[in-house]
DNA sequence: CACAAAAGAGTGCATATACACGTTATTCGG
DNA sequence: CCGAATAACGTGTATATGCACTCTTTTGTG
């Protein structure tokens, strides 16, 4: 594996593996009519109580203008709710009932597409890669 | 590592890590004045020669109107260009004299950051990185 | 040859991504 | 308290992504 040959470039490598990876999770999530970019939304939302969008797109490694517009769908479908505080600057965000019934719903789906993933990688390697993956977003981050 | 809790949700992962890499080369090659996304079109017409949209595509793992869209900055700009063949469904598309100048001049860039990422990560582990990345491709693909 | 079927490719729509820039609200120094 | 600096966020523009649909051209069949 020659690492200076421009056909082995890691970027599209993630990138062509990120769309493949993308339609199996949309075509398994379809059924539950979410993506399966709006699922960590979701997950983040629930977990984070009321977040900033900054700070949630810190959390996501996400630009804060493009969590900003995928933030829309969600809350035009009333999934999600931009809730007002204090710091009348800041627009947190938090999940709705409709929208922890959703992400119950989708979740199954979820459930199978990870599976096939795992089950194809075998989970050995499915553990790696995600290790490799999360090392790989901490070591580009910091410099 | 427990792959049944989402949000360990692979597809996130791997759609994170190609965020956080994609805006890493976009970086490296801002002199050159190519995107991270354009230098595996040139590199694949270059190959190639003259091979038809779909079938380009199909090479990519990329859906075909997305090549359409993607070609359309470069065929403007007159890196590529659209060959007329002898059945006139097909629209071959070739690198231009200008493409193969633009490609030569982001190489040394594209080399930076390419060297970025296997030295954060290692040159092992990038190689095991890049082979688990084509495998889960194909794993995918597959069914 | 005429015509239906199929192949190759583009377009409309919706979402995903991020940089540059503008807007509003808070904070802080004097 | 007031104005400058800063913080948090949205918008304009351009590209990236893919599904559904349409159009043109070729192929195959009688």
């Amino acid at each position: 594996m020659d690492a200076t040959e421009p056909t082995n470039c890691s970027c599209f490598a993630l990138r062509k593996a990120a769309r493949a990876v993308t339609q199996m999770y949309d075509q398994a999530l379809k059924p539950s009519g979410l993506r399966a970019t709006q699922l960590p939304l979701l997950i983040a939302a629930e977990r984070a109580g009321t977040l900033g969008i900054g700070e949630l797109a810190e959390q996501l490694v996400m630009d804060r203008t493009t969590l900003t517009r995928n933030l829309k769908p969600l809350l035009d479908r009333g999934l999600l709710e931009s809730v007002a505080g204090a710091d009348r600057r800041r627009r947190p965000i938090a999940i709705t009932a409709q929208g922890r019934a959703a992400l119950a719903r989708a979740l199954p789906y979820w459930r199978e597409a990870q599976a096939r993933m795992t089950g194809s990688l075998g989970r050995a390697r499915w553990g790696r890669l995600i290790g490799d993956l999360r090392d790989t977003v901490d070591l580009v981050q910091k410099g």
